[in-house]
DNA sequence: TTGTATGCGTTATCAA
DNA sequence: TTGATAACGCATACAA
């Protein structure tokens, strides 16, 4: 039973392969009679139309490529689910790339789809600074593109985003609030637009409440957890902030286990926010205050747009934007004294 | 510059498209000469050969399809990272699906991949006890399959497992030894392989050290957190346990937020200690004991076995079976009062 | 309603 | 070393 075709298919029927064919796609015009006994034979044979085929001959995959910088992260995997509910609901299917953050991997993935395998892409991009120019060969093909979280600003194409300006603001505010004075910011990549974004709400809630902007409490990290532990260290040592404002939830985890290291109590002597999609923040000790992205409907939000374009396309503008707020969720380790 | 084809290459260089074919394959006897001034001209075009046509062609995809119940979970994120970076070392591509638990997802997604749109399975199964011989279809048209973790005991194809049994032996057993006698056992799925393994070294440590069996400790959790709740908030007042083993992470934290509502102290009045992929354990108040299984390196085992058996087909065994190492880490959770 | 013939883009076989 | 041709499995235009 290796490998039934619809040609040994429709042998077996004494029908023609067009007939058969007709049994699998919805309107054809095929008696009910036939195709009943086509589907049932199909059973029998355990038939499944050869994918391979059907995407030549029909020019489409069914298939979206998602892109993202990491898997084994919360908001990324929260992301994904709500990309593969929303797909498998449509009958579409899911190919996975991560880059590690490496801009290398991105353009690779991103050239090789261009082979047809994939109808579209869901991307959050790498956070190297570089020649985005080559995602410009995608619109050239027409090949449909959407962002979601980790935008390039000089790419125009559709994109799911949170607030991060407001977000930002408000965490920053609420450690003003819960009286720190001396707020550092921790960011990985200052040059990606979420980190600017973030940033940038940071030092305006500084400069409503009249509080001195002070570049050197704002702290580039690394993604290595080593390289973190050393710098946010020296950093609370030299520095002595009493409120950490973590743009990403990994500096957050980094910032607890230095404060751990040096027996500094969270939030007594330094009160910390950040943005986090994790699920037991509460059980954190401290519990974590958070800013919390919806990251399931940001997926689902970016895998509806991007069907929209695949299912009328010139419907969607190329500068659509669909932006979704986060929450700020207070927790213990922003608590006063 | 849409949908460049091999034959539009081949008449702009004034060349067969066998020829410019073979400039995209390795070995073919093709001229230096000729095959840069291909490669170079298909770079300026951007031409990718077409992979559904080369699928068609060579009857394989450079696929590989990744089941796994659910996507938002510490340990199959790892996995999945495992398993995407030795495929794309290789060239391959991976399609996922997340069965959410659900038996019939999990049987039309393989019913689905049997049109040639994968070359191999990797999948860790759902929950569900049913009949599990629509995987023998597989194994008749030689789809190759790999399991890692959750496995179908009745069905014979190469696994990756971690050594469930003396894991939950020395767990239980560590709590036995910090002075537990009422220990509960937290299982989501008693019949599936990981429940049955992992409650059978609970009740053999319980039996080493003379603790009479209770079957009102064994307690049937659900995926449901509110239902959870409620069952363990229940369980933890009227058995009133000095320990809970819990052979899945989700219920560790459903532990946590229990004895949080109830006030119970951990690890004074209450140790706990689970099966858990959690990073950040450490971070958990208290932090958190954790049998911790090499869940990256599950996924890079099963991907590579998986990569035998397509290279040199029946080189590996069908009942071949690796087993992995968990590890028992100790933490507050469990600590002596 | 069903069948025939053609082509989707590629690669393998064979001939030149 | 290169080119012509057939075939992979399917879906559609057209004919019956």
């Amino acid at each position: 039973m290796e490998n039934v075709n619809i040609k040994q298919l429709a042998k077996a029927l004494n029908l023609s392969t067009s007939t058969v064919s007709r049994a699998f796609r919805d309107s054809s015009d095929i008696s009910k009679e036939t195709k009943d006994r086509i589907l049932s034979k199909a059973r029998e044979f355990n038939y499944q139309p050869n994918h391979y085929a059907s995407n030549l001959r029909e020019q489409r995959s069914k298939t979206i490529a998602v892109i993202v910088p990491e898997l084994a992260n919360n908001f990324f995997s929260q992301a994904i689910r709500g990309i593969e509910q929303v797909a498998r609901a449509k009958g579409y299917h899911i190919l996975i790339y991560a880059t590690d953050d490496d801009y290398e991997k991105e353009v690779s993935f991103i050239r090789h789809l261009h082979n047809g395998r994939a109808d579209g892409i869901i991307m959050s991009v790498s956070g190297e600074a570089n020649d985005h120019n080559y995602l410009n060969e995608l619109s050239h093909k027409r090949l449909p593109l959407v962002f979601f979280d980790r935008v390039y600003e000089d790419i125009v194409t559709p994109r799911v985003i949170t607030n991060d300006y407001d977000s930002s603001f408000s965490a920053t505010e609420h450690l003003i609030k819960q009286g720190c004075e001396r707020i550092a910011y921790l960011v990985i990549n200052k040059n990606l637009s979420i980190g600017k974004f973030r940033m940038q709400g940071y030092i305006d809630a500084l400069k409503k409440h009249h509080i001195p902007y002070n570049d050197q409490l704002v702290v580039d990290c690394t993604n290595s957890y080593s390289k973190n532990n050393v710098i946010l260290k020296r950093m609370l040592q030299e520095l002595t902030p009493d409120g950490v404002f973590t743009s990403v939830e990994r500096l957050a985890f980094a910032t607890y286990y230095a404060c751990y290291d040096l027996e500094i109590s969270v939030p007594q002597q330094l009160k910390v926010i950040g943005f986090s999609s994790l699920e037991i923040a509460p059980l954190l000790n401290p519990s974590l205050t958070t800013v919390t992205q919806p990251a399931t409907q940001i997926g689902t939000e970016a895998v509806n747009l991007l069907f929209r374009m695949l299912e009328h396309p010139g419907s969607v503008d190329q500068s659509e934007k669909i932006v979704l707020n986060s929450k700020l969720i207070k927790r213990r380790s922003t608590q006063k004294k």
